[in-house]
DNA sequence: TAAGAAATTTAGTTGTGTCTAAATTGTATA
DNA sequence: TATACAATTTAGACACAACTAAATTTCTTA
């Protein structure tokens, strides 16, 4: 009973957070890929997790993993030390937005809550990552979202990029060199059909810019009134 | 053949190197006693550490341990991440300096050489923690030690406090009380022959202070000229 | 110098988190 | 709806780093 957790029981309930929110459940399968961990294995931790006191996560054989309430609170612990830590290296000590994640992901580990009180005040309780991903607040609620894929935005319609996936650093460095990052301006010029391209108009460049398919999904952006 | 050293290899390199910088060499029972961990426990890390490739100690049954000079090499790496993250922790995000180890203590196992090399840049490649103990540089040579125990000094003779024994908190808030760190000036009154005490006056302080043993021989000065 | 005490090592066990191989369950489709 | 394939679980093993209990070695001192 409240025992503190281990960093491979924070890893999973991360990922099962993550999993469950695009998926609704983590299947073994997705955990196992997600973590690069046999799927036997990760048969065995949820095992671990729905058994604890309390329950971290709701298991059923063959069904995958949801987060109990308490597991989730486990799993927003760590996203904030995470999203604070990332944009402490990026504001603080100079660090690429592209090079914050791999740090990040074991610094969440290993900070006090104290620690994370004192960087949260020395960025100014920021809300924001240096991706855009939301950072939740001292009591682990998380602003609202509005934002959605650029490759749903009209064209002609002015946007703001708010959010990019953190997940690969080369699409990270690819988007600086183009002069994307949250709070950009752009506008969608036209969706190609044939090959599936965007062609972006970024505020304050010449030309607009063709975006693969790719980048478009994994870019979001709000309107601008 | 140079695989990455686990937390617990590295906690025991660290006090390896400690104790044998301090009685030439690290017995079991100093270690267990350290680490708080059992002495046959201790006994079976030591064989590995002594049998893994390259050797990072130096180890004959009932003979205590000394460090190879890769293993030195390892735990003088820890040191110099501990004492940078303490230096950081308490210039950059405003802890006392008895609250500074506990973090430095997990954090020294997270952090990557190039988050070391920033934080060192950031701190203007200091070269003492904030209990004055020494940094090793980015090639990991210490600087000469001078200093001597307070317990030492001469009466009449002027004095700066260059270094205290972070060991124990509480040392270091009695001291603070008293407005003794590193780089305080003071000198000797006069060292009390029946119960050991010493009579120190600080500089830019009205009166003189009473300075139990235990103490004066944690506290290490400089003469000065 | 021979106990007796203290320190250390050996032997065997445990919990955690991983793995491989084999068995089982669920799902899609022919 | 039977079968094949994919996903998942079970079973058994391993590495790591701790533990306890017992055996052994070394040190101290009478
Ligand atoms: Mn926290
Ligand atoms: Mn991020
Ligand atoms: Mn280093
Ligand atoms: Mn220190």
């Amino acid at each position: 009973m409240k025992v503190p957790l281990s960093q491979a029981e924070q890893d999973y309930l991360k990922a099962i957070y993550r999993l469950s929110n695009r998926y609704g459940r983590a299947a073994t399968s997705q955990l196992a890929n997600w973590l690069e961990i046999k799927p036997a294995s990760v048969t065995g931790m949820l095992r671990k997790l729905a058994q604890a006191d309390p329950p971290l996560i709701a298991y059923k054989k063959h069904k995958g993993a949801t987060l109990t309430p308490d597991g989730e609170r486990a799993a927003l612990e760590m996203i904030r030390h995470h999203r604070l830590i990332e944009l402490y290296l990026h504001e603080k000590l100079g660090y690429a937005w592209d090079e914050v994640h791999e740090e990040a992901e074991r610094l969440e580990h290993a900070i006090s809550e104290e620690m994370e009180a004192r960087m949260a005040a020395a960025l100014g309780h920021p809300c924001r990552d240096p991706h855009g991903d939301p950072i939740p607040d001292h009591n682990l609620e998380m602003i609202a979202l509005s934002e959605f894929p650029l490759s749903e935005l009209g064209p002609g319609q002015p946007a703001v990029v708010r959010r990019v996936r953190d997940e690969e650093p080369s699409l990270l460095q690819y988007l600086d060199l183009l002069g994307i990052r949250p709070s950009t301006q752009v506008t969608a010029v036209a969706h190609n059909k044939h090959d599936h391209t965007l062609t972006l108009q970024i505020a304050g460049q010449e030309r607009p810019v063709v975006i693969p398919p790719r980048a478009a999904s994994e870019l979001f952006v709000d309107l601008m009134e």
